[in-house]
DNA sequence: GAGTGGTCTAGACCACGAG
DNA sequence: TCGTGGTCTAGACCACTCA
């Protein structure tokens, strides 16, 4: 028998995340001091962190450095929803969400460079989109437009929490986007990821790599996103309109 | 200064994962025991540890007790494709790989009665699916069937990594299938999961709960599919075939 | 400066695997 | 039995936050 389901600091953490799913300790709040949450469970320091630890990669709990270890609300899931050629797609968007949107000029290196297939150097228009609910982070964008297909009469582009507008916003006098590919991988957060998005580096991350094209196959715009696991989801769906799509080779 | 970014078991993973990258240790090899490591860079056990979790979260070692660290090799990277309602879109998948199902019948229980909108206690065929190339996994998929969908002349499918045969296998002389709903997260793997894929707790998966349903509206099959992060990617592909998909309310 | 979390140590003891 | 990894301890020292 493996000791590690009865391990000190899994028992432990087993234990304070039924307090919190309880409720006897309340969102926002401030556990207690390490050392005394260590006293009370007569443990050392290190194994009642590693306890902590597992909440914290769990979204439950968010360690700060000289100030406490703090209970996290319940986070509203928020939903991606992929192959968002129609604008409306976004509809599932949460309201309450607010984006704030950093605009920056950059050359386009390697992968990027790949992914928009323009060559190397050619310079991007880059978008970081941050969407928190309230103060906690639901998702980072970092989406690239080459600098040739910006509109220079629009400065700010309305904000969607995904920088899908951004595609939408640049279609408007051009061809019709016509595809849209995202890869999507399971990871654990950069520190910087982990920094910007206030989540714990232990806290796995969906990364969404979207291409969007048009209809003259040129690529209109490469977003990397990441969304933290324990608050975001994505969404795909894919129906069959007309029949002649499946082959007959089964 | 964030001493995060110089600590010792930072430094030494960096260390470590260089001399593999460089192949100064070669794949399949056992480093030297933790005790020897930890002498040569003069640490303790724990932090030398903490160094070598680092490397196992991102899938260059292998843990095994009573045996040793072993160095893994690089390994390929898998593509789910998402949507896959044609059968070729399994094409994608790499030749060397074996996979093994695991049929059982269970009772639906909570979420998956959900799923496949079925009453809790309604009968299904459960498919486990693990795919290996070699000695490693690359996928797990927990395929559900409702127990009347299943033909009683066939006992064994063909054998798909990601169970999507299961679908076009049931669908001959049915309906056609119409969607393939997807949901994607990220997440760190339940201690069964990491055991059955042979990864790292800390290693994060992807997480895909796909819903089949045929033209008739009947759900067909739901699939539970954990794919690690260090070894597959998933790849959705949305093409507008016709304009007449988009919105004009941009 | 007081209180908090972050890292590390040196060593103990247990559990597993192979001979 | 022996060598390995897995867990835990008790305490040291540093870095951050706030009064």
């Amino acid at each position: 028998m493996i000791r590690s389901v009865t391990s000190r600091h899994q028992t432990i953490a087993d234990d304070l995340r039924s307090q919190i799913s309880a409720g006897l300790i309340k969102a926002g709040e401030r556990l207690p001091s390490e050392a005394q949450l260590a006293d009370r469970y007569t443990v050392s320091k290190p194994t009642l962190r590693s306890a902590l630890a597992i909440l914290q990669g769990e979204g439950l709990v968010e360690k700060v450095h000289g100030r406490g270890n703090f209970i996290l609300p319940a986070l509203h899931r928020v939903t991606y929803v992929g192959g968002a050629l129609s604008i409306d797609a976004r509809a599932a968007t949460n309201a309450a969400m607010s984006v704030s949107i950093r605009t920056a000029n950059v050359k386009a290196e390697g992968h990027l460079s790949a992914l928009l297939r323009v060559s190397t150097g050619a310079l991007l228009a880059e978008y970081i989109c941050l969407t928190q609910e309230g103060r906690t982070p639901h998702s980072l964008a970092r989406v690239y437009v080459p600098q040739d297909l910006v509109p220079t009469d629009a400065q700010e582009p309305s904000a969607s929490p995904w920088g899908d507008d951004l595609g939408a916003w640049l279609a408007g006098p051009r061809p019709p986007l016509a595809e849209v590919r995202e890869k999507v991988t399971a990871r654990l957060p950069t520190s910087e990821e982990a920094r910007t998005l206030r989540i714990s580096s232990a806290l796995a991350v969906l990364d969404i790599e979207r291409v969007t094209s048009d209809s003259a196959g040129r690529v209109v715009e490469a977003a990397l996103l990441v969304l933290p696991g324990d608050r975001a989801d994505a969404l795909f769906t894919t129906s069959c309109t007309t029949t002649d799509e499946r082959g007959t080779n089964g």
